[in-house]
DNA sequence: TAGATTGTTAATCGATTAACAATC
DNA sequence: TAGATTGTTAATCGATTAACAATC
């Protein structure tokens, strides 16, 4: 398994934008400066993991004070590629798809959805906030003309690998996938699933046995 | 860390309702019996991990054959505590909470959305599927008559403590978290959050880094 | 300077993988 | 019976935690 420029464990992965996001907040709450031990109080984890964390990347502290909060959220925005814009297309217009497309804040680090694409007549020509939701034969001239860095696929179970071939084909390399299957993609493809149900039933395991 | 009825740890949880789904297509494609060696090849992981994970429960299999699929389904299915029915309620009926109430295929395991709750009374009297959306101030009362085991939140960030507070003081043990933001709640109650914003930065780091 | 807190190495813990006897 | 594959124990690997010298 390669592991890009920085060599960090799919752990260490799933922790940044939660890093992220206490730091954002802390920013707008004014806080200047933490260490490794109030975030880990605040975030629910140890100061170790966090340094270890941290040191991933370089280490961006100071001994004897700790962290700049504005400094380690710029460089946590920057190791998870949030400097720079991506352009996203929506295959499956339905509750789901419409509901990410009014989804506002995703627009706010970065992320622009530029089109939706369905197959249902009744929901091709609509628009949300904008944004048109179009034949999905046409999406691969709408990929050719507007580069498109993010696919995300909210259709049925059914039609899911379907639009993953299809995405490919157009040359996206990046899939978020909302459909409860595990598509197949060539190895430089990237999917990133969020299996709502999987989430569900996991939480009826959880109450049930008081983990 | 109180560890129920199984003491399992949360990386084998999380693979659980993955089981679950790869059984459940091969039920639908009558496949009968499936060995760990073959089941790990379909899943992506070691033929090892799953007859150690099935172990924590028991195992449920026979040597020289290997698993019968639909057994092996319904154990998992009792396991995971879906032989019992949910009744749920959602907290925010904007897009979010709209797709979900939509979303039929949760009803098939069992859970029921009996409600919908919102501030905003545009939305206060519409119904989804047959699912009225109702007034947050009714909601004490609602859930007072009809017990209710797992409390979805989709409203913005800046409610959502709100709102689970509310819930955790109505009795509701379990809640469902897509609010950008880790809830407090007593260790009595579960949360499971779907941090969409996580998962898509996660996906921006991983095509940053071709892993 | 003294105190605080990092960066980093070492120790521990837990999860995954390998191996194999049991047995269908 | 012979072959296959489990259940389970042992070995390995990786991630988390602890410890502490470096240094602000």
């Amino acid at each position: 398994m390669p592991r890009g420029k920085y060599g960090v464990s799919e752990a260490v992965i799933r922790r940044l934008p939660k890093y992220y996001r206490y730091l954002k907040e802390m920013e707008k709450a004014e806080i200047q400066r933490v260490s490794s031990k109030e975030l880990s109080q605040r975030m629910g984890l140890t100061a170790s993991q966090i340094r270890q964390d941290f040191n991933c990347f370089g280490g961006f502290g100071q001994q004897g004070y700790g962290y700049n909060v504005t400094e380690l959220r710029q460089e946590i925005k920057k190791i998870l590629g949030l400097y720079r814009n991506y352009n996203v297309i929506i295959v499956g217009a339905g509750n789901l798809g419409q509901a990410l497309a009014n989804y506002s804040n995703f627009e706010k680090e970065g992320f622009f959805i530029k089109a939706l694409f369905d197959i249902n007549p009744r929901l091709i020509g609509m628009s949300i906030r904008g944004i048109e939701v179009l034949d999905i034969d046409q999406m691969e001239e709408f990929v050719k003309k507007e580069p498109i860095d993010i696919g995300v696929i909210s259709t049925p179970k059914a039609k899911a690998q379907e639009v993953a071939d299809l995405m490919i084909k157009c040359g996206i390399k990046s899939i978020w996938n909302f459909a409860p299957i595990d598509v197949e993609v060539p190895p430089d493809v990237v999917v990133e699933n969020v299996h709502l149900s999987d989430s569900l039933y996991t939480l009826a395991f959880k109450m049930n046995n008081g983990s």
